[in-house]
DNA sequence: AATGAATGAGAATTCATTCAT
DNA sequence: AATGAATGAATTCTCATTCAT
């Protein structure tokens, strides 16, 4: 069993590396096969097909993502304080992980048949985590109560999913965890920086 | 050569459809030719190849999109009404035409070889007008000076292009614009809504 | 049309070359081709799989060897004669067309899916041609009243496919027709061949 | 040896099951292994390979085929009454065998590697069997002097086997041995049941 | 004797692109 | 300009068989 559960993650490594620099479509089974030093043949003892592997490869790293969100977490009081840490961790996680990013940033996040898969869920554990995030920040006010927190979620991963991928698009040339303050900050108070307008903020914006 | 230009755009519009529901991978250029009512080899005589083709296709959509936004913006005052409208459109656009809204939002927006091709220049006019509003909104004072206004519009974008990507990937069942306002309101204030505590606002955020 | 229906002929001539020696599954895609004179890929521009390749062997053989079979039937009056004329020409027919008799006898006509295909229709004008015999002796009074036509066609099918059969097994080696009136005789008048108790011919054997 | 001769045994019933099911092609040794409650690897302890294994089926059959109808043979008298027993319990056999039946009949019976392998003459105990009885049948001037038993033996076989045949490709909906009255007539009188006529029967219809 | 993980050869099929007509 | 027949490279997946344990 630990034999074949060693096996199964060298071959996913392999795929990660693979898939991660030419795609799904682009990457053939031979040479995963031969990154990860095994038959053709013997990928398919552990994996039903391509797409197969394809979508086993988040599992590993969404877990492995959220263990190490949880231990950066610790000691940091405040959902103010834990969103910061979270769009830096993000950031910092997939500028060390850039084969692993390039695949989920580049081909799952936008593909029908991953989220249908089963696989799918594995991420939804992070997703679930940002909305109890926001759940904190409401009841600690925050944020204002009835405000939509899915679309506040929504504002975080979109936002943070451009950025991840636009360093991605552009070679990752450049630090991608660089901005984070700034990030964080336009997360929090949104573009709109009027300063002693009080009564504007959180309602004269609002476009009724 | 007016004969043409239609021979041209009937391969388009057929390439849009094929696209969008297919996929780039999943399409064939004989489903294009047919659906185009020309034979197979005639594509070639318009575009150089199959990416080509694909690659075409947001050239004629973005600029029409950046055409109607103009009008729409016609007699609006104020950045941040102006910005109101863009959410709006943009919404409104994508949910209207949801093949190209596939191609682009699921395919093209995360293609590195899209990026090189000269044919997303044509999405500049678009990001650059956003650019445009927000500093305009700057000059306005409504966004602070020193704002990192490419951050900005990373955060708008993204967080548009996420939203449209949700509905498609759900299916497009529900109405795509519903929540314009919401988004907007989120886009200007951030998650961070404390009234009456404007000190914080903008300042008190930032994790420093 | 002429063109297209000369390469169609080409290759299935191929086909019932190569499936006539090697046999449906041992038979590759690639060796038919070589053999007709075409890259792969055309053979799938005139059949839509291998499988269909294979099916579309019998439909132009079995017309042929009907109409050979109609001018053969010229002058010959009385079914008795037919009959044997009929023995005499299948068992020269498949002598003489060795590859197309190894893949009907040793392959379609022991297989389900053949029996569903539509080709296989194109046998049912041989046998539907067959009991029209049976029928006309039953009408001359060659053959009794009452008798299940149905079944004397398999008398004769299935005595005559045997033979080819085993012929075929035995490596074609000796001359298929050699037998046919014996051939005819046994089937006209069955194994029991008693003279002069004409009370037992027809009753006395019935095993009631 | 019991233990070992009790695991051929269940490995060549799951082999039954499963050929007779899927056919040799289309029948896996995993599946077979998987029915016979073993590992893949040994069932090659036990046959050299699938083909071993596949041709093994008919040895065991064969056998208990030849026991039970002599058994049926017991007590009857006459090769006219033997051959109408054989007949029937033919159909009857093969219709309580149906899976045993789609294997020798669709495949085995038509398989030139079949024929040259050593258990091929496992079945020849029932084809001895069969002349003996026509032998037997002409030297009780049942059969002429001078008929070519050898070719009558293909008649009955050819006309047994076609029948069975074409009861399986009609996926055995009806009941095989129905017809075997019928049948074993035809065997002994052919299709020319001419009656009062003595001076035609038998030598009338000699095509010469 | 039994296992079952590993192997790797082998083949059908697709489809973008070309080019003679 | 338009056609569409021909091309042929390229890749996934299966599965009988082996052999170390």
């Amino acid at each position: 069993m630990t034999h074949k559960a060693l096996r199964k993650e060298e071959i996913i490594r392999a795929g990660i590396e693979v898939f991660g620099r030419n795609g799904f479509q682009n990457s053939s089974i031979s040479e995963i096969a031969q990154k990860a030093n095994v038959a053709e043949g013997t990928i398919y003892q552990y994996f039903k097909n391509k797409e197969d592997l394809f979508f086993s490869i988040p599992e590993e790293r969404s877990k492995e993502f959220c263990k190490q969100l949880d231990l950066h977490f610790q000691g940091i009081t405040g959902s103010v304080n834990k969103i910061g840490k979270l769009v830096w961790y993000y950031l910092y996680f997939f500028q060390t992980n850039p084969d692993y990013a390039r695949t989920l940033m580049l081909e799952m996040r936008v593909s029908k048949s991953f989220l249908k898969s089963t696989t799918c869920g594995s991420l939804k554990e992070f997703t679930d985590k940002v909305l109890g995030l926001l759940q904190e920040a409401q009841e600690e006010g925050v944020i204002r109560k009835g405000a939509d927190l899915y679309l506040c979620r929504q504002l975080v991963l979109g936002f943070l999913e451009h950025v991840v991928t636009r360093w991605l698009l552009k070679e990752e040339k450049y630090d991608l965890a660089a901005d984070h303050k700034e990030i964080t900050d336009l997360i929090m108070n949104g573009i709109f920086h009027v300063r002693g307008r009080p009564g504007l903020v959180g309602e004269g914006t609002s476009l009724s």
